[in-house]
Order: structure tokens, then C-alpha cells, then sequence
DNA sequence: CTGAAAGCGCTTACAG
DNA sequence: CTGAAAGCGCTTACAG
């Protein structure tokens, strides 16, 4: 329509565009995007009806060139696939969106190199911070660009002197997990998880420790998974259907739910009873889990909650002196009782 | 370190400043950058050199603001929770990944508000193009955004003249499923799923009425709910476990897994058996839906596939020329047969 | 192959 | 409250 000649190519109009259609400066039209209240309304609105009938669109590219940085926020999350982490970044955006930023996401897929690609694209971006949910390992982009002064928040890491983080406590998640079992009755318990480099794992294994060594009487038995995932689950129920029948726990704390879900499917099918024979726990409180025949008790992390108090500290980090003090918060996790640890 | 005044602040270091300190002129750091075959190797490695020895990180914004666009592309993401979207997501970031694109993904989280405002936000970002897995209902952003010149692709969503768009045929699924119980010998169907606005749920229906059209003596009862969720799914459960048990269907179709799931669970605590007494094929393939004790059978959508096709033709888009006609395709779901309707 | 200059599209003092 | 001018940090012809 508006192109006068259809041999020259359409551009997209341009705040001076916008000024000229309007009969303002440049100056007014930045004015009414960005200071509306300075701008007298009868000229805003002639302005306002140019960017209409223009479709001009700010190019915040320009924007925050000058700016310095934009008011976008980046999150770098190790694996969406886990709906934990679906939880934390919901969480982190509701409560960013409410302050007028953007939440824009990127998937590492527990991928080192392509964690350190996404940080350093959000750097490239300038984005006024990031959330990260980093892979167990080192973090070299994101060290590097802490340096060089772009905000970063950790999550599900505890974080230290030199850096902020949103942990949850993981070794009280295994103790909660032991005791719910004990406190059901069981004695003889196997924790099942790994592998035990992962620090999670670990310090879960750490918790169900504790609480077994307040009950005497109590045993804890350890296997050792390569991944926790549902075939790793079938191995483990196998390992416990393979065993003479008075030799086996009758009590397991799996150290995910995936793996409690396969631990329970080969139980079953080598009949051996959930809860009768033996109580199970998972952990994560992972979508659908909930709806397995026999529902899967769990310990429930609070993802939600987790990403909230990660973006307020984060947006505090962005308003921050130079000088800011880092700081390490750990949140509780909390038991969620289901069929799969009902006695009777 | 390289404060000379503590007083002053510490400004990122940008390209002039390489330049100083390797003693050459910007476009020389200019071309290390993007044309690095043509500088003398002895030049490249001092530019190089003091790239790293500033920790210099070259600016984007102002990079694609002279360039016209990022080599950045957005996905907004119509629901992250639902793991069929980050199956997609993961094949559209394999995809652009491999060819020098990266993949920002955005979580509109069904609520159409906050899709327009990510669609504009890319489109603030100058990305290269956008791929969308848009709610049901108009898209306003992103029709005002293809109309300025940055292309789109719908994914789950079928296209037209206008739009690039990749789907699945859901009307193929429904019937699949139909089939797949009709094969296993069920011929008192029930269809559960809803509400029927939603275009998928009703071609699903819809095939599923074809194949029982088929099939002289089977006949098919619709149950509609008001969401596919686990809680509506025990209320399939229910509403099947009061009826007299010879009224009863013997198959039942559930739009969504998380409903069979919940029907199956209902179903069990009512003393209907799944498989014996009646099978449930659900629709998804979502995450631990193989997991639950009866291991659910599904209607699998492609959504890895998806994701590549997607990328790849948003890629096409972007080096097409302006006159380019736009292809919709259809991907054929399939079946995997699980526990939950196996015979005998 | 290298270097000086113009320009991408904005925002922000600054003088009126 | 408004308008002309400078500048954010790059890339890209262009002349050497």
C-alpha cells in the first residue's frame, strides 16, 4: 500500500518513519514509548496512531544497545524433560513477568557444551541476568560471565562464597524418605540410586543414613544404579525379586521416581506385592507419577517455590552493588504419602 | 587488575578496545570475527590473543542491529508441562543447533495473553524466524508478525494457504485407536475426552467413528469431559464402574493419557479389571505413561520428528523469497500397544 | 590484506 | 514539553 515504488524493497518503518507520519521529532516518539507522561496527550495520541498505521516495531536490539541491557531474562535449564525443573521455570516467570521482565528459556539437555553455548548466547544478548540450572560439573561460561558482571543465579545448587544459589536440601529429603518408611514399620531398607557421583543422589543416600542410625534395629542396605531412569528401576526389582524371599528389604527408598515406577512394574510381575511385601518410595514428585496403578509415594520438591525465590534473588543481584554479599538458601522438601507406603 | 583508576568503573571491554591493545583497526578485529581466513595468520593470533586477554565478548544487539538479524530463533511453546512439546523442542533444537542456530524457547503456558507478548518479543529481538505451537484461538501477534516480513511455522497445527503449519493427523490416531481395540476383540466402545472445542479431541472422535463404522455390530458411546486431565479421567472411571456391569463397554478410547490413566485407576478401586474386564488405549505417549503398573497403551505422536520438519522448513522460509508458497504437512501418529489391552 | 568512515535504530542529555 | 545532536558497539563497503 504504502510503497510508492514496488520495485523497492519493503522495509520495516523506523521510529523516524513513525516521526514523520506523526509531524514530531524523533525525540517526541521516543518519548511516548518511553516517558508517555511527559508527552501532551493530543500529540501522544497522533504518535500512537502512526505506530498503529505504520506496524512500526521497536527494534530493542537498538534499544538495548544504548541501554546497556536489556530487560530480558535468560534461564539455562539442564533438562526439561524433568518436570521438575518445567516447575522452577514456571515459577521463575510468573514471578518476573509480574515485574516487567521476559523469561526467555534454553535447554542444555545435560549437555556441558551446550550449557556453556546458551550462557554465552544470554551474555551476547546482554540479558540483565540468568538463572541457571547447571549440570553437576564445572560451569566455565558462567563463571566467566559473572565476572564480567552479568548476574547469575544457580538453582538446584547450593551455592557458595562467590556465588548465590537456590538449593533444596537434599540429605533432609532422604531423611524424610527413611523415616516415613521406619515410622510404617519397615527395618530392613534398600536405597537404590545413582550413580553416587551425582551429588543429589549423595547427599540423599546421606539423609537415609541418619535416620536409620536413630533406629535400633534398623539396617540400610545400598544399590548402586548407573542412571535413574525406569530400566534402571526394572534392575533394581529384579535384584530384590532374585533374593530369597526372607533376605529381602521390605522397605526401598528409590532415589527418583522413574525408578521406582520400573522397581515396582518388575516387583509385580516376579510377585512380589507393593505395599504388602514391601513399601516404596520414589523421589521428585514427577508429573503422572501420581497415577501409576499403585500411586507412588515421593518426596516432593518445591520447584515451584524454588524458581520464585530464585528470580527475586536474582532481580535483588541486578539492583545490587557491586559489592553485594552472595547468598545460599536451602528449602525443604516435603513428603507426599501415597499408596505405594500404606500398611493394612 | 587492569584498573588503572579504582574510581572508575568497569566497563566491559568492546571491540575498539581490542583493537588498541593488539594494535591493529576495528575492522581488522572485525574480520578475525567474522572473516578470519582473510587476515594474515600472525594478526589473527594477536587479535585473538587480546580477545582473550580483555575477556572481551562481542556485543549481539549491536552485532544484528547493523546485520539486520540474529542468527536466533524463538519457539513459543504452548504448554512445557505436557511432554510432547519438549519432545518437539528437543528435535527443532537438533535440527537448527547443527546448522549454526540457536533456539530460544518461550513458555506461553496456555494462556494467550502471554503468547502474544513472547511472539512480540522475539520479533522485538529481530530473531530470524519463529516456530509456534499456538493454543486454540486466535493469533494475533503472530499474524502481525509474519505480515512485517519475519516468518513463522505452526507446529501442531494444521496450516493453510497463508501459513506454514505441521501437524498430526488426529483424525488417523482416533481411528488407530479404534482399531487397535476393535482388533482385540472390543466392540462396546466408549470415547472419553474433551471438551470437543478442542480441534484435536474432535478429529480424534472423529476417526474414531470411521473405524467403527467399519466394523457391522461394534458401536461407540461418546463421554465428553471438561478437561484431559487425571482428576476427569476419574471421573471416566466412575462413570463406567455405575453401570450395571453387562452395560459396561468393553473398550474405552481416552483422548489423553493422563485420563486413562485416571480412568484406569478409578477403575481398579471400583473392581473392574484393565485388561480382563475392559481395555484402555490412551493418546500421548507421554512420559511415564509406560511406567504405571499397567503399562498404558497409546496413540504415539511423532513429536521429535515434528520438531526437525518444523525447523527445517522455518530454515527454508528464511532464504525463501518473498513470492515463497507456504506447505502444510500431516504426520501420521502410530500405535504402541502396552499391557493395557492385551488379551488373555 | 588493512584502515578510516558511514550507518544500523534507538535513547538521552541539552538547550530552547 | 519539544527538537537537534551525540553516541551505544558493531559491520560493511570503499579506497588504499
Amino acid at each position: 500500500m504504502s510503497q510508492s515504488n514496488p520495485a523497492e524493497q519493503r522495509r520495516n518503518p523506523v521510529m523516524t518513519d513513525v516521526a514523520k507520519h506523526a509531524g514530531v521529532s524523533l525525540g517526541t516518539v521516543s518519548n511516548v514509548l518511553n516517558n508517555p507522561d511527559i508527552v501532551t496527550p493530543a500529540k501522544r495520541d497522533r504518535v500512537l496512531a502512526s505506530i498503529a498505521a505504520l506496524g512500526f516495531v521497536r527494534n530493542q536490539q537498538a534499544r538495548s544497545l544504548v541501554r546497556g541491557r536489556a530487560n530480558t531474562l535468560g534461564f539455562v535449564v539442564v533438562d526439561l524433560a524433568n518436570s521438575f525443573f518445567v516447575d522452577i521455570a514456571r515459577g521463575a516467570e510468573e514471578y518476573t513477568a509480574a515485574r516487567g521482565f521476559k523469561l526467555l528459556l534454553a535447554n542444555s539437555d545435560v549437555d556441558a557444551s551446550r550449557q556453556d553455548a546458551y550462557v554465552d548466547l544470554f551474555e551476547e544478548f546482554r540479558v540483565a541476568g540468568m538463572l541457571l540450572a547447571p549440570l553437576d560439573g564445572p560451569m566455565g561460561a558462567a563463571e566467566r560471565v559473572e565476572e564480567r558482571g552479568t548476574p547469575v543465579v544457580r538453582v538446584n545448587w547450593p551455592g557458595d562464597d562467590e556465588h548465590c544459589g537456590i538449593a533444596v536440601d537434599e540429605r533432609h529429603g532422604g531423611q524424610l524418605a527413611a523415616e516415613h518408611l521406619l515410622e510404617r514399620g519397615a527395618r530392613r531398607l534398600l536405597f537404590a540410586g545413582g550413580p553416587f557421583d551425582l551429588h543429589a543422589v549423595a547427599h540423599r543416600l546421606d539423609g537415609a543414613r541418619a535416620a536409620v542410625a536413630e533406629h535400633p534395629g534398623a539396617v540400610l542396605e545400598v544399590f548402586e544404579t548407573d542412571r535413574l531412569t525406569v530400566v534402571a528401576g526394572l534392575q533394581v526389582g529384579e535384584h530384590i525379586a532374585a533374593r530369597p524371599e526372607r533376605e529381602r528389604p521390605d522397605g526401598l527408598i528409590a532415589a527418583a521416581d522413574a525408578l521406582a515406577a520400573g522397581a515396582i512394574q518388575r516387583l509385580r510381575s516376579e510377585g512380589v506385592r507393593v505395599p504388602d511385601d514391601l513399601l516404596v518410595i520414589g523421589y521428585d514428585n514427577n508429573h503422572l507419577t501420581a497415577e501409576s496403578l499403585v500411586s507412588i509415594s515421593t518426596i516432593s520438591q518445591p520447584g515451584h517455590e524454588m524458581g520464585e525465590l530464585a528470580a527475586a534473588r536474582l532481580l535483588e543481584e541486578i539492583e545490587a552493588e557491586p559489592g553485594h554479599r552472595h547468598r545460599s538458601t536451602l528449602l525443604r522438601p516435603s513428603l507426599i504419602a501415597r499408596r505405594s507406603t500404606e500398611r493394612g
